[in-house]
RNA sequence: GGAGGGGUGGGUGAGUGGUUGAAACCGCCGGUCUUGAAAACCGGAAGGCCGCAAGGUCUCGCGGGUUCGAAUCCCGCCCCCUCCGCCA
Protein backbone atom coordinates (compact mmCIF):
# COMPACT_ATOMS: atom_id res chain seq x y z
CA UNK A 1 0.00 0.00 0.00
CA UNK A 2 0.95 3.63 -0.85
CA UNK A 3 1.94 6.13 1.53
CA UNK A 4 -1.58 8.30 1.78
CA UNK A 5 1.06 11.42 3.45
CA UNK A 6 3.57 11.04 -0.09
CA UNK A 7 1.07 10.92 -2.35
CA UNK A 8 -0.94 14.33 -1.35
CA UNK A 9 2.54 15.69 -1.28
CA UNK A 10 4.23 14.19 -4.13
CA UNK A 11 0.79 14.00 -6.27
CA UNK A 12 2.13 14.12 -9.52
CA UNK A 13 4.71 11.84 -9.23
CA UNK A 14 2.93 9.27 -8.00
CA UNK A 15 0.56 9.51 -10.89
CA UNK A 16 3.39 9.45 -13.09
CA UNK A 17 4.80 6.81 -12.04
CA UNK A 18 1.77 4.98 -11.46
CA UNK A 19 1.22 5.97 -15.34
CA UNK A 20 4.44 4.06 -16.06
CA UNK A 21 2.61 0.80 -14.89
CA UNK A 22 -0.82 1.26 -16.27
CA UNK A 23 -1.37 3.93 -18.87
CA UNK A 24 -4.57 6.18 -17.63
CA UNK A 25 -4.56 5.04 -13.86
CA UNK A 26 -6.23 7.95 -12.26
CA UNK A 27 -4.79 8.82 -8.59
CA UNK A 28 -7.68 11.59 -8.42
CA UNK A 29 -10.05 10.02 -5.81
CA UNK A 30 -7.30 10.13 -3.63
CA UNK A 31 -6.92 14.09 -3.57
CA UNK A 32 -10.59 14.33 -3.03
CA UNK A 33 -11.15 11.59 -0.46
CA UNK A 34 -8.12 12.80 1.29
CA UNK A 35 -9.56 16.11 1.14
CA UNK A 36 -12.51 15.83 2.83
CA UNK A 37 -11.03 13.33 5.71
CA UNK A 38 -8.98 15.71 7.07
CA UNK A 39 -12.11 18.31 7.03
CA UNK A 40 -14.33 15.94 8.65
CA UNK A 41 -11.44 14.84 11.08
CA UNK A 42 -10.72 18.02 11.95
CA UNK A 43 -14.20 19.23 13.21
CA UNK A 44 -15.05 15.93 14.38
CA UNK A 45 -11.80 15.78 16.74
CA UNK A 46 -13.05 19.84 17.63
CA UNK A 47 -16.41 18.39 18.75
CA UNK A 48 -14.78 15.56 20.99
CA UNK A 49 -12.70 17.54 22.78
CA UNK A 50 -15.57 20.14 23.72
CA UNK A 51 -17.31 16.96 25.23
CA UNK A 52 -13.89 15.88 26.67
CA UNK A 53 -13.88 19.03 28.68
CA UNK A 54 -17.24 19.39 29.56
CA UNK A 55 -17.58 15.30 30.69
CA UNK A 56 -14.64 16.34 33.26
CA UNK A 57 -16.82 19.06 34.37
CA UNK A 58 -19.52 17.62 34.42
CA UNK A 59 -17.52 14.66 36.82
CA UNK A 60 -16.63 17.95 39.30
CA UNK A 61 -19.63 19.60 39.32
CA UNK A 62 -21.46 16.41 40.18
CA UNK A 63 -19.17 16.32 43.24
CA UNK A 64 -19.65 19.79 44.52
CA UNK A 65 -23.33 18.88 44.70
CA UNK A 66 -23.84 20.71 41.42
CA UNK A 67 -27.28 20.48 39.10
CA UNK A 68 -26.23 19.58 35.68
CA UNK A 69 -28.79 18.62 33.58
CA UNK A 70 -28.78 21.24 30.99
CA UNK A 71 -24.74 20.70 30.44
CA UNK A 72 -26.18 17.06 30.10
CA UNK A 73 -28.75 17.50 27.36
CA UNK A 74 -26.18 20.24 25.38
CA UNK A 75 -23.33 17.13 25.55
CA UNK A 76 -26.06 15.02 24.45
CA UNK A 77 -26.59 16.63 21.01
CA UNK A 78 -22.92 17.45 20.72
CA UNK A 79 -22.46 13.43 20.84
CA UNK A 80 -25.36 12.86 18.39
CA UNK A 81 -23.49 15.42 16.17
CA UNK A 82 -20.01 13.47 16.43
CA UNK A 83 -21.73 10.17 15.21
CA UNK A 84 -23.59 11.64 12.22
CA UNK A 85 -19.77 13.18 11.53
CA UNK A 86 -18.03 10.20 12.27
CA UNK A 87 -20.52 7.79 9.94
CA UNK A 88 -19.62 10.57 7.23
CA UNK A 89 -16.15 10.24 8.06
CA UNK A 90 -15.94 6.02 8.35
CA UNK A 91 -17.56 6.92 4.64
CA UNK A 92 -15.02 8.24 3.16
CA UNK A 93 -12.34 6.34 4.82
CA UNK A 94 -13.52 3.21 3.73
CA UNK A 95 -13.80 4.74 0.45
CA UNK A 96 -10.44 6.40 0.07
CA UNK A 97 -8.42 3.05 2.06
CA UNK A 98 -10.22 0.55 -0.68
CA UNK A 99 -8.95 2.58 -3.66
CA UNK A 100 -5.38 3.01 -2.32
CA UNK A 101 -5.48 -0.46 -1.80
CA UNK A 102 -5.89 -1.09 -5.09
CA UNK A 103 -2.88 0.71 -6.51
CA UNK A 104 0.08 -0.97 -7.09
CA UNK A 105 3.81 -0.26 -5.55
CA UNK A 106 5.52 2.73 -7.34
CA UNK A 107 7.90 0.91 -9.92
CA UNK A 108 11.50 2.10 -8.92
CA UNK A 109 13.95 4.67 -11.58
CA UNK A 110 15.78 1.85 -12.95
CA UNK A 111 12.63 -0.94 -13.98
CA UNK A 112 12.20 -0.10 -17.65
CA UNK A 113 9.13 0.74 -18.89
CA UNK A 114 7.14 -1.67 -21.39
CA UNK A 115 4.23 -3.49 -22.38
CA UNK A 116 5.12 -7.19 -22.26
CA UNK A 117 8.05 -9.61 -21.69
CA UNK A 118 9.71 -8.02 -25.15
CA UNK A 119 10.23 -5.58 -22.82
CA UNK A 120 12.13 -6.69 -20.16
CA UNK A 121 16.08 -5.99 -20.06
CA UNK A 122 18.88 -8.64 -20.26
CA UNK A 123 21.36 -7.66 -17.57
CA UNK A 124 24.26 -10.75 -17.87
CA UNK A 125 23.88 -14.42 -18.37
CA UNK A 126 25.73 -17.19 -16.83
CA UNK A 127 27.19 -20.23 -18.50
CA UNK A 128 26.43 -21.62 -22.16
CA UNK A 129 23.26 -23.39 -23.55
CA UNK A 130 24.15 -26.60 -23.74
CA UNK A 131 25.27 -28.95 -27.18
CA UNK A 132 23.81 -31.94 -28.42
CA UNK A 133 24.78 -34.91 -30.78
CA UNK A 134 20.57 -35.92 -30.42
CA UNK A 135 17.67 -34.35 -30.32
CA UNK A 136 17.26 -33.72 -26.60
CA UNK A 137 14.23 -34.74 -25.47
CA UNK A 138 11.51 -32.33 -23.06
CA UNK A 139 11.09 -33.83 -19.37
CA UNK A 140 7.68 -34.45 -19.85
CA UNK A 141 9.21 -37.48 -21.95
CA UNK A 142 12.05 -38.16 -20.22
CA UNK A 143 10.75 -38.52 -16.83
CA UNK A 144 7.65 -41.06 -17.74
CA UNK A 145 10.37 -43.41 -19.71
CA UNK A 146 12.55 -42.97 -16.68
CA UNK A 147 9.74 -44.01 -14.78
CA UNK A 148 10.13 -41.21 -12.24
CA UNK A 149 7.50 -39.04 -13.20
CA UNK A 150 3.70 -39.78 -13.66
CA UNK A 151 1.11 -37.23 -14.95
CA UNK A 152 -1.72 -39.62 -15.70
CA UNK A 153 -2.05 -41.71 -12.14
CA UNK A 154 -1.86 -38.08 -10.89
CA UNK A 155 -4.76 -36.98 -12.71
CA UNK A 156 -7.06 -39.54 -11.94
CA UNK A 157 -6.24 -38.93 -8.20
CA UNK A 158 -6.56 -35.35 -8.20
CA UNK A 159 -6.97 -34.08 -11.52
CA UNK A 160 -5.21 -31.39 -14.15
CA UNK A 161 -2.16 -29.74 -13.19
CA UNK A 162 -1.22 -32.21 -10.39
CA UNK A 163 2.15 -34.57 -10.91
CA UNK A 164 3.17 -37.45 -9.05
CA UNK A 165 6.78 -38.13 -8.58
CA UNK A 166 8.46 -41.62 -8.09
CA UNK A 167 11.31 -43.21 -7.25
CA UNK A 168 14.41 -41.69 -7.60
CA UNK A 169 12.40 -38.86 -9.00
CA UNK A 170 10.65 -38.16 -5.70
CA UNK A 171 14.50 -38.60 -4.14
CA UNK A 172 15.52 -36.36 -6.59
CA UNK A 173 13.31 -33.35 -5.74
CA UNK A 174 13.95 -33.96 -2.06
CA UNK A 175 17.65 -33.83 -2.29
CA UNK A 176 17.43 -30.50 -4.37
CA UNK A 177 15.15 -29.03 -1.31
CA UNK A 178 17.68 -30.04 1.16
CA UNK A 179 20.55 -28.46 -0.93
CA UNK A 180 18.90 -25.53 -1.75
CA UNK A 181 18.24 -25.16 2.14
CA UNK A 182 21.96 -26.02 3.53
CA UNK A 183 23.67 -23.91 0.80
CA UNK A 184 21.46 -20.61 2.00
CA UNK A 185 21.61 -21.26 5.92
CA UNK A 186 25.41 -22.79 5.68
CA UNK A 187 26.81 -20.27 3.41
CA UNK A 188 24.41 -16.79 3.12
CA UNK A 189 23.52 -16.60 6.54
CA UNK A 190 19.16 -17.22 6.48
CA UNK A 191 17.75 -18.44 9.40
CA UNK A 192 15.82 -21.62 8.55
CA UNK A 193 12.32 -21.70 9.37
CA UNK A 194 9.25 -24.07 8.48
CA UNK A 195 5.60 -22.21 8.30
CA UNK A 196 2.01 -23.31 8.84
CA UNK A 197 1.05 -24.05 4.88
CA UNK A 198 -1.89 -22.26 5.35
CA UNK A 199 -2.67 -18.67 5.83
CA UNK A 200 -5.19 -16.26 7.40
CA UNK A 201 -6.82 -13.56 5.02
CA UNK A 202 -4.87 -10.89 7.00
CA UNK A 203 -1.38 -12.85 6.46
CA UNK A 204 -2.52 -12.51 2.44
CA UNK A 205 -3.66 -9.16 2.94
CA UNK A 206 -0.37 -7.83 4.38
CA UNK A 207 1.78 -9.40 1.45
CA UNK A 208 -0.60 -8.25 -0.86
CA UNK A 209 -2.59 -10.66 -2.22
CA UNK A 210 -6.02 -10.23 -0.87
CA UNK A 211 -7.94 -8.58 -1.61
CA UNK A 212 -7.36 -8.08 -5.53
CA UNK A 213 -5.95 -11.59 -6.25
CA UNK A 214 -8.35 -13.31 -4.46
CA UNK A 215 -9.19 -15.75 -7.61
CA UNK A 216 -5.51 -17.08 -7.56
CA UNK A 217 -5.86 -18.74 -4.38
CA UNK A 218 -7.06 -21.94 -2.70
CA UNK A 219 -9.48 -21.47 0.30
CA UNK A 220 -9.56 -24.16 2.89
CA UNK A 221 -13.15 -23.96 3.73
CA UNK A 222 -15.08 -23.66 6.55
CA UNK A 223 -12.23 -22.00 7.97
CA UNK A 224 -11.38 -19.20 5.75
CA UNK A 225 -8.09 -20.50 5.89
CA UNK A 226 -5.94 -20.05 2.54
CA UNK A 227 -3.20 -22.73 1.09
CA UNK A 228 0.25 -20.48 0.66
CA UNK A 229 0.47 -19.42 -2.83
CA UNK A 230 4.39 -19.05 -1.78
CA UNK A 231 6.07 -18.91 1.56
CA UNK A 232 6.77 -15.36 1.04
CA UNK A 233 3.16 -14.98 2.91
CA UNK A 234 3.82 -16.79 6.03
CA UNK A 235 7.34 -15.92 6.30
CA UNK A 236 7.31 -12.27 5.93
CA UNK A 237 3.94 -12.24 8.40
CA UNK A 238 6.82 -13.26 10.72
CA UNK A 239 7.19 -9.85 11.83
CA UNK A 240 3.57 -8.27 11.50
CA UNK A 241 2.24 -5.98 13.64
CA UNK A 242 6.45 -5.54 15.05
CA UNK A 243 8.61 -2.98 16.11
CA UNK A 244 12.13 -3.81 15.24
CA UNK A 245 15.21 -2.88 16.85
CA UNK A 246 17.79 -1.40 14.20
CA UNK A 247 20.65 -3.97 15.17
CA UNK A 248 19.03 -7.20 14.13
CA UNK A 249 18.52 -5.75 10.64
CA UNK A 250 19.01 -7.47 8.19
CA UNK A 251 17.11 -10.13 9.23
CA UNK A 252 17.16 -13.08 6.42
CA UNK A 253 14.66 -16.51 6.54
CA UNK A 254 14.90 -19.06 4.10
CA UNK A 255 11.55 -21.58 4.17
CA UNK A 256 10.40 -24.57 2.48
CA UNK A 257 7.00 -24.77 1.48
CA UNK A 258 4.49 -26.43 -1.47
CA UNK A 259 2.70 -23.86 -2.91
CA UNK A 260 -0.85 -23.77 -4.22
CA UNK A 261 -1.98 -21.63 -6.98
CA UNK A 262 -5.48 -21.99 -8.90
CA UNK A 263 -3.61 -20.60 -11.82
CA UNK A 264 -7.11 -19.06 -13.29
CA UNK A 265 -6.75 -17.74 -16.21
CA UNK A 266 -3.74 -19.90 -17.51
CA UNK A 267 -5.40 -22.14 -19.69
CA UNK A 268 -4.22 -23.54 -22.49
CA UNK A 269 -0.34 -22.35 -21.28
CA UNK A 270 2.26 -24.91 -20.41
CA UNK A 271 -0.67 -27.69 -20.13
CA UNK A 272 2.43 -30.04 -20.53
CA UNK A 273 4.76 -31.12 -17.89
CA UNK A 274 5.65 -29.46 -14.53
CA UNK A 275 6.00 -26.06 -15.22
CA UNK A 276 2.67 -24.85 -14.15
CA UNK A 277 1.37 -26.57 -11.39
CA UNK A 278 -1.41 -26.14 -9.14
CA UNK A 279 0.72 -27.31 -6.54
CA UNK A 280 4.81 -26.85 -6.57
CA UNK A 281 7.66 -26.95 -4.07
CA UNK A 282 9.69 -23.57 -3.29
CA UNK A 283 12.43 -22.76 -1.40
CA UNK A 284 11.87 -19.54 -0.54
CA UNK A 285 14.31 -16.50 0.70
CA UNK A 286 13.00 -13.37 2.68
CA UNK A 287 14.78 -10.86 3.52
CA UNK A 288 13.90 -7.23 6.19
CA UNK A 289 16.35 -4.30 5.46
CA UNK A 290 16.74 -1.09 6.47
CA UNK A 291 15.32 1.53 3.75
CA UNK A 292 18.89 3.05 3.12
CA UNK A 293 20.32 -0.28 1.98
CA UNK A 294 16.89 -2.65 0.48
CA UNK A 295 18.91 -2.03 -3.21
CA UNK A 296 22.04 -3.89 -1.96
CA UNK A 297 19.93 -6.12 -0.36
CA UNK A 298 18.35 -7.30 -3.42
CA UNK A 299 21.57 -7.70 -5.61
CA UNK A 300 22.77 -9.88 -2.46
CA UNK A 301 19.00 -11.90 -2.61
CA UNK A 302 19.28 -12.36 -6.12
CA UNK A 303 23.35 -13.59 -5.98
CA UNK A 304 22.12 -16.24 -3.64
CA UNK A 305 19.59 -17.39 -5.96
CA UNK A 306 22.17 -17.76 -8.84
CA UNK A 307 24.53 -19.59 -6.96
CA UNK A 308 22.11 -22.53 -6.76
CA UNK A 309 21.87 -22.73 -10.43
CA UNK A 310 25.55 -22.05 -10.28
CA UNK A 311 26.39 -24.79 -8.31
CA UNK A 312 24.19 -27.02 -10.45
CA UNK A 313 25.71 -26.38 -13.47
CA UNK A 314 22.52 -25.01 -15.26
CA UNK A 315 22.88 -21.82 -18.07
CA UNK A 316 20.69 -19.31 -17.16
CA UNK A 317 20.35 -14.88 -17.49
CA UNK A 318 18.81 -12.64 -15.54
CA UNK A 319 16.29 -10.37 -17.04
CA UNK A 320 14.70 -7.00 -15.15
CA UNK A 321 11.42 -6.98 -15.66
CA UNK A 322 9.56 -4.09 -16.93
CA UNK A 323 6.48 -1.55 -15.65
CA UNK A 324 4.19 -4.39 -17.55
CA UNK A 325 5.56 -7.99 -15.95
CA UNK A 326 5.82 -6.26 -12.30
CA UNK A 327 3.57 -8.14 -9.62
CA UNK A 328 1.35 -6.28 -7.69
CA UNK A 329 3.73 -5.44 -4.64
CA UNK A 330 6.76 -5.17 -6.06
CA UNK A 331 9.02 -2.09 -6.92
CA UNK A 332 11.97 -3.76 -8.52
CA UNK A 333 12.34 -7.19 -9.45
CA UNK A 334 14.95 -9.71 -11.08
CA UNK A 335 14.17 -12.89 -12.96
CA UNK A 336 16.44 -15.74 -13.11
CA UNK A 337 15.39 -17.73 -16.34
CA UNK A 338 16.88 -20.56 -16.93
CA UNK A 339 17.70 -22.15 -20.33
CA UNK A 340 15.69 -25.60 -20.86
CA UNK A 341 17.46 -27.25 -24.17
CA UNK A 342 14.46 -29.35 -25.17
CA UNK A 343 11.85 -26.07 -25.33
CA UNK A 344 15.37 -24.08 -27.06
CA UNK A 345 13.60 -21.04 -24.50
CA UNK A 346 14.49 -19.33 -21.29
CA UNK A 347 12.15 -19.81 -18.33
CA UNK A 348 11.76 -18.43 -15.19
CA UNK A 349 12.86 -20.12 -12.03
CA UNK A 350 13.05 -17.48 -9.68
CA UNK A 351 11.86 -13.64 -9.00
CA UNK A 352 13.47 -11.76 -6.71
CA UNK A 353 11.81 -8.52 -5.73
CA UNK A 354 12.09 -5.31 -3.64
CA UNK A 355 9.14 -4.10 -2.12
CA UNK A 356 10.14 -1.18 -0.81
CA UNK A 357 7.74 -0.18 2.24
CA UNK A 358 4.61 -1.57 0.38
CA UNK A 359 4.11 -4.55 2.21
CA UNK A 360 5.84 -3.41 5.37
CA UNK A 361 2.95 -0.77 5.64
CA UNK A 362 0.02 -3.17 4.70
CA UNK A 363 1.66 -5.91 7.28
CA UNK A 364 2.77 -3.35 10.05
CA UNK A 365 6.18 -3.90 10.00
CA UNK A 366 8.40 -1.30 10.99
CA UNK A 367 12.20 -0.70 12.67
CA UNK A 368 13.72 1.80 15.17
CA UNK A 369 16.18 3.63 13.53
CA UNK A 370 18.08 3.79 16.91
CA UNK A 371 17.12 3.75 20.81
CA UNK A 372 14.85 6.49 21.43
CA UNK A 373 13.62 7.33 17.82
CA UNK A 374 10.18 6.70 15.89
CA UNK A 375 9.51 3.68 14.65
CA UNK A 376 10.04 3.47 10.83
CA UNK A 377 8.63 1.23 8.06
CA UNK A 378 11.36 -1.10 6.75
CA UNK A 379 11.83 -2.76 3.65
CA UNK A 380 10.71 -6.48 2.46
CA UNK A 381 12.58 -8.34 0.06
CA UNK A 382 11.63 -12.14 -1.56
CA UNK A 383 13.42 -14.42 -3.74
CA UNK A 384 13.07 -18.48 -4.96
CA UNK A 385 15.63 -19.93 -4.37
CA UNK A 386 14.79 -21.83 -6.35
CA UNK A 387 11.45 -23.13 -7.76
CA UNK A 388 12.23 -27.09 -7.10
CA UNK A 389 9.92 -27.96 -9.49
CA UNK A 390 11.19 -26.28 -12.56
CA UNK A 391 14.84 -26.90 -10.94
CA UNK A 392 14.13 -30.64 -11.49
CA UNK A 393 12.66 -29.97 -14.99
CA UNK A 394 15.89 -28.09 -15.69
CA UNK A 395 18.35 -30.85 -14.76
CA UNK A 396 16.35 -33.62 -16.50
CA UNK A 397 16.30 -31.56 -19.73
CA UNK A 398 20.08 -30.14 -19.82
CA UNK A 399 21.73 -34.06 -18.15
CA UNK A 400 19.93 -36.07 -20.44
CA UNK A 401 22.35 -38.45 -22.32
CA UNK A 402 21.78 -40.45 -25.52
CA UNK A 403 20.93 -43.30 -23.52
CA UNK A 404 18.08 -42.11 -21.93
CA UNK A 405 19.26 -41.79 -18.79
CA UNK A 406 20.27 -38.69 -16.61
CA UNK A 407 23.22 -37.51 -14.81
CA UNK A 408 23.14 -36.26 -11.68
CA UNK A 409 25.48 -32.59 -11.10
CA UNK A 410 28.26 -33.33 -8.47
CA UNK A 411 26.96 -30.43 -5.79
CA UNK A 412 23.81 -32.89 -5.71
CA UNK A 413 25.29 -36.34 -5.09
CA UNK A 414 26.00 -35.83 -1.40
CA UNK A 415 21.87 -35.60 -1.43
CA UNK A 416 21.03 -38.77 -3.51
CA UNK A 417 23.63 -40.93 -1.23
CA UNK A 418 26.40 -40.63 -3.69
CA UNK A 419 24.05 -41.96 -6.91
CA UNK A 420 25.81 -40.38 -9.91
CA UNK A 421 23.08 -41.10 -13.01
CA UNK A 422 19.38 -41.74 -12.62
CA UNK A 423 18.62 -44.79 -15.33
CA UNK A 424 14.97 -46.35 -16.22
CA UNK A 425 14.31 -48.46 -13.50
C1' G B 1 -16.68 -30.92 20.05
C1' G B 2 -17.95 -30.04 25.77
C1' A B 3 -16.77 -27.33 30.64
C1' G B 4 -14.07 -23.57 33.07
C1' G B 5 -10.35 -19.48 33.35
C1' G B 6 -7.93 -15.40 30.95
C1' G B 7 -6.40 -11.41 27.13
C1' U B 8 -3.73 -4.12 30.04
C1' G B 9 2.70 -0.68 27.66
C1' G B 10 9.33 -4.49 25.69
C1' G B 11 8.20 -8.25 30.03
C1' U B 12 5.61 -9.41 34.89
C1' G B 13 1.36 -7.24 36.75
C1' A B 14 -2.32 -3.35 39.51
C1' G B 15 -6.66 -0.87 38.14
C1' U B 16 -13.22 2.01 42.64
C1' G B 17 -17.55 4.42 35.41
C1' G B 18 -15.10 10.63 36.20
C1' U B 19 -7.69 14.92 35.19
C1' U B 20 -5.80 6.60 34.40
C1' G B 21 -2.56 6.63 28.33
C1' A B 22 -2.79 3.86 32.57
C1' A B 23 0.40 2.17 39.55
C1' A B 24 4.45 -0.92 40.89
C1' C B 25 8.47 -4.04 39.64
C1' C B 26 11.92 -5.93 35.89
C1' G B 27 14.25 -4.62 31.54
C1' C B 28 15.84 -0.32 28.35
C1' C B 29 18.01 4.84 27.52
C1' G B 30 20.45 9.35 29.68
C1' G B 31 22.88 11.53 33.93
C1' U B 32 25.44 11.72 38.96
C1' C B 33 29.19 8.94 41.49
C1' U B 34 33.74 5.85 39.78
C1' U B 35 40.36 5.21 36.82
C1' G B 36 36.55 2.04 34.35
C1' A B 37 32.47 -0.98 35.52
C1' A B 38 28.93 -2.75 39.04
C1' A B 39 25.88 -1.02 42.96
C1' A B 40 23.28 3.22 44.59
C1' C B 41 20.74 7.65 43.42
C1' C B 42 18.29 11.18 39.85
C1' G B 43 15.78 11.60 35.31
C1' G B 44 13.57 9.74 30.52
C1' A B 45 10.81 6.64 27.48
C1' A B 46 3.99 3.48 24.17
C1' G B 47 1.78 3.68 19.16
C1' G B 48 -1.53 5.77 15.22
C1' C B 49 -4.05 10.06 13.06
C1' C B 50 -4.69 15.73 12.17
C1' G B 51 -1.37 19.98 12.64
C1' C B 52 4.45 24.29 10.69
C1' A B 53 3.90 24.28 15.81
C1' A B 54 1.31 24.70 20.22
C1' G B 55 -1.92 21.34 20.82
C1' G B 56 -5.97 18.00 19.84
C1' U B 57 -7.84 13.13 19.01
C1' C B 58 -7.89 7.74 19.02
C1' U B 59 -5.93 3.08 20.97
C1' C B 60 -6.06 -1.41 27.48
C1' G B 61 -7.56 -8.66 21.94
C1' C B 62 -11.42 -7.10 17.79
C1' G B 63 -16.37 -5.11 16.68
C1' G B 64 -20.90 -3.08 18.47
C1' G B 65 -24.00 -1.04 22.61
C1' U B 66 -25.30 1.79 27.39
C1' U B 67 -23.62 6.79 29.38
C1' C B 68 -22.48 13.72 29.55
C1' G B 69 -18.15 10.36 30.26
C1' A B 70 -15.94 3.20 29.50
C1' A B 71 -9.63 -0.35 30.55
C1' U B 72 -13.80 -0.57 34.05
C1' C B 73 -21.04 -2.18 32.66
C1' C B 74 -23.82 -5.16 28.45
C1' C B 75 -23.78 -8.15 23.63
C1' G B 76 -21.14 -10.70 19.57
C1' C B 77 -16.50 -12.50 17.63
C1' C B 78 -11.19 -13.91 17.83
C1' C B 79 -7.04 -15.81 20.41
C1' C B 80 -4.48 -18.18 24.66
C1' C B 81 -4.49 -21.53 29.07
C1' U B 82 -6.58 -25.84 32.09
C1' C B 83 -9.69 -30.27 32.23
C1' C B 84 -12.78 -33.96 29.37
C1' G B 85 -13.62 -36.32 24.49
C1' C B 86 -11.28 -37.51 19.66
C1' C B 87 -6.61 -38.03 17.22
C1' A B 88 -0.84 -38.08 14.20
Amino acid sequence: MLDLAYVRKHFDEVAERLGRREPGLSVEPLREGDARRRELLVEVERLKQRRNEASRDIGRRIKAGEDVAGLKQEMREVGDRIGALEQELAEVEQRLTQFLETLPNLPHATVPSGQGEQDNRVERSWGEPPQYAFEPKPHWDLGPELGILDFERAARMTGARFALLIGDGARLERALIQFMLELHIAEHGYTEVLPPFMVNAGALFGTGQLPKFEADLFKVQPHDYYLVPTAEVPVTNIHADEILDADRLPIGYCAYTPCFRSEAGSYGKDVRGLIRQHQFNKVELVRFSAPESSYDELERLTGHAEAVLQRLGLHYRVVTLCTADLSFASAKTYDLEVWLPAQRAYREISSCSNFEDFQARRAKIRYRPEAGAKPRMLHTLNGSGLAVGRTLVALLETYQQADGSVIVPEALRPHLGGQERITPR
